[in-house]
DNA sequence: TTTCGGGTTGATAATGATTTTAATTTGACA
DNA sequence: TGTCAAATTAAAATCATTATCAACCCGAAA
C-alpha cells in the first residue's frame, strides 16, 4: 500500500507536480475504496473525516489532475456525475464495468475482453487505439437470485 | 424518410403519447442530422431556426421521452453533455463510437463487434445484458493522414 | 355549443455538479 | 531571510439540466 503511494508520488514527481498532504488524502480515500466508484463528492466527504480543512475544490482539481496523469479514470455511468477509478497498476486498457438496472450496483471486469475486437478496429476502420470504455447495462447475479425467490412486478409483467 | 418519422409517430401513439409539432421538428432535426451527436443545446439551436417559438425545455423533455422510447440513445463522451444519436431502427444493440483524442471527430460502428464477448459476460460472470457501451479513444484515419505529412509536435515527441 | 380534464408547452426559476476567481499559504531555493 | 511560483481555500460564477406553473390545445361529456 504504501508502496503504491510512493509510485504515485514518483509519478506525480516525474511531471513536476507535489504530492501535497491534500493530493496525498484524496489518493488514500482512492486506494482504501478501490472497489467503490466514488463521485468527487463522495471523495470530498471521505477526504473531509481524517482532513476536515480540505476544500472541495481541491478535491476536483486533484482528481482532474490523477487522471490526466492516467493514475485514476474518469467515468461516467449516466447519472449526472462523473466517477473516478483507479487504474491497475501497468494496466495497458482500463478495465470494464457492468452495470445493475436493478440495483445500481457497478462490478468490474479486469480482464481484457477487447483484444480481438481492438484488432478488428484498427485493421477495418484505420483506428489508432488508445484506450476504451466497455460498460454493460443489464441485471447482475445478485438481482437474478432475488427475482427467482420474490418475483417483482416487473418480472411478472415480463412473461 | 417520411416512412420514418411515420413509424416514430406510431411508437409514440403505441404508448399514448402524440407526435406534436414541436416533437415532430425536434424528431426531424435527429434525422437529418443522423451522423452527428448533438447535444440537447445543438438540437435547441436547429429546431429554432425552423419553429423559432420552440422552447428548450420542450426539447429537452423531448429527448427524454425519445430516450425513454429507445429511439434514440443518450450517450456521454465526457465533455460535460449527453449527446443524442437516433437507432438504427430494430437494432437490438447500440452501436459502438470512435472519438479521435486529437481532433474530437465521432464516428459510429453499426456492426455489432460484441457478440462473443457478451456470451463470455453472461456466462462468467452471470451477468444477463441488456444493453451496452463501447467506445474507443485514439487517433482517426484523418488525423493519422494528417500527422503523415506534418507531424506535430506530440507526433514527434510520441517517437 | 359549452365545459371539463389531461397532456403539452414556454418562460423562468431552481438545482446540482463543476470551474473559476481572488486572496492567502506553503515550500523550495537564491 | 526574502522571493516566487505552485497550491489551497472559500466563495462566487457557470453551465447543463430539471422543476414549476400558468396558459394552451383538443377531444369527450354534458
Amino acid at each position: 500500500m504504501e508502496s503504491r503511494i510512493d509510485r504515485i508520488k514518483k509519478h506525480l514527481h516525474s511531471q513536476s507536480y507535489k504530492l501535497t498532504p491534500q493530493r496525498e488524502a484524496t489518493v488514500r480515500v482512492l486506494l482504501e475504496n478501490e472497489e467503490d466508484h466514488l463521485s468527487a463528492e463522495d471523495v470530498y466527504l471521505l477526504v473531509k473525516e481524517k482532513s476536515p480543512e480540505i476544500g472541495l475544490a481541491t478535491v476536483y482539481r486533484t482528481l482532474e489532475l490523477l487522471a490526466e496523469l492516467k493514475i485514476v479514470d474518469k467515468i461516467n455511468f449516466g447519472d449526472g456525475v462523473s466517477r473516478f477509478d483507479l487504474r491497475q497498476e501497468g494496466a495497458a486498457h482500463f478495465h470494464h464495468h457492468l452495470v445493475c438496472i436493478e440495483c445500481g450496483a457497478v462490478d468490474e471486469i479486469q480482464e481484457d475482453l477487447l483484444g480481438d475486437v481492438e484488432k478488428v478496429v484498427e485493421n477495418d476502420w484505420n483506428f489508432k487505439i488508445k484506450d476504451h470504455r466497455l460498460t454493460f447495462h443489464g441485471i447482475c447475479y445478485r438481482c437474478q437470485k432475488q427475482e427467482d425467490k420474490e418475483p417483482t412486478e416487473q418480472a411478472i409483467n415480463h412473461t
